[in-house]
DNA sequence: GAATTAAATCAACACCTGTTGACTTAGCCG
DNA sequence: CGGCTAAGTCAACAGGTGTTGATTTAATTC
């Protein structure tokens, strides 16, 4: 949090980052329905007008937190199959990594507003050419259409029910994190082989 | 559908079954933000009004949909253990069967409005008291509560990856449904013992 | 220092939201 | 038939939505 009362020097590409920082925040809390673009405003210290005019509107600022705000390769980290078990594993659980911790808020502002109409589209479309595509062609094969849909599921499954629905219990004390990680790794091996 | 417009009787408990009906409709495909009550009103043929005089309001409606539509023991009518990862699998995979279909379709509702700040509190209440608590009591043990949240996560995962990002994929032709069924199955196994 | 240009603000717009009160109508009972 | 009650309709409300034009303010350039 910075002190912006103090002075406020005008430079544009900072408060369009700054209104870009605030709706990534309200969009990873509430749906977008639910947010109004005068709260995002209120966060980033900023005229709501100021919003339609440097991203023409709140589905182009949504458009700009889902799709412009990471950079392409996000998705496609993991190089061979064999390490897909581990990274969707350590994805789902929290840790300090900074990069993991972005990737994961990303799909959950995504499974957020995925059910409005107007965000949807920009969801889905996002979903199957920058996740779904490349995982389905790392994996390969016959039936790597299906792997990478369970795989998806359940990575999205376990981010459902923590952020939105509130759910803990997964992972507790400080060992059990490990032994929860090796059981969400597990269960990727599974629907990768059975 | 009927044809109401020939004569539409005076029968206040007819139209209360028809608003919730609309608002079931409604709810399946759209977020409880999304869906406006004069758009549910109007698939019931019915005025607005009405709504807020029956259900006392939206969220009264929505309550009415998510808790008042089932039989209590919807949720619980796995007996054992070993029934689990059949009735799962069962459940995420489309068939004719009417309640199995309906059970699903209550899931996708609470999946579609779970962010929304008024709606999602009926449902987290729901989703533990109708569905994890039991879940965690039939399966038991020291890991009951690891292991009733993976199960619920792998649902809840392909719920929202096939409705609600319409991802399909999952199965194709006639004879891929039994094979996609007894992958789930698989899984759903899968989660419960590694 | 004055002119110019970009950045930020203000005010208002048209529209849609859920909800409420007053009103009208249909159906039943005596 | 006349009265009565419940069912349904109509209109309007207060508040909120995203968006846009005109205006003011700050910084830069000549």
């Amino acid at each position: 949090m910075e002190r912006e009362t103090v002075i406020k020097k005008r430079d544009a590409v900072a408060t369009r980052a700054a209104i870009r920082a605030a709706a990534h925040q309200r969009f990873l809390r509430e749906s977008y329905d639910s947010v109004g673009l005068r709260d995002i405003a209120g966060d980033a210290g900023v005229d709501v007008a100021l919003i339609s005019r440097y991203f023409g509107g709140k589905e182009g600022l949504f458009r700009a937190v889902v799709v412009d705000e990471k950079d392409p390769d996000l998705f496609r980290e993991p190089k061979t199959v064999a390490e897909l078990p581990g990274f969707f594993a350590q994805l789902v659980v929290e840790d300090e990594d900074e990069e993991r911790q972005h990737r994961m808020e990303m799909f959950i502002i995504m499974l957020r507003s995925a059910s409005s109409a107007k965000a949807g589209e920009i969801i889905r479309d996002f979903v199957h050419r920058d996740v779904l595509g490349p995982l389905t062609e790392l994996i390969g094969g016959d039936e790597s259409e299906l792997r990478a849909n369970m795989l998806l599921a359940i990575l999205m499954g376990i981010g459902v029910l923590r952020t939105i629905m509130m759910v803990d219990g997964f992972a507790g004390s400080e060992e059990e994190v490990a032994e929860c990680t090796e059981r969400f790794r597990c269960l990727f091996a599974a629907a990768l082989t059975c």
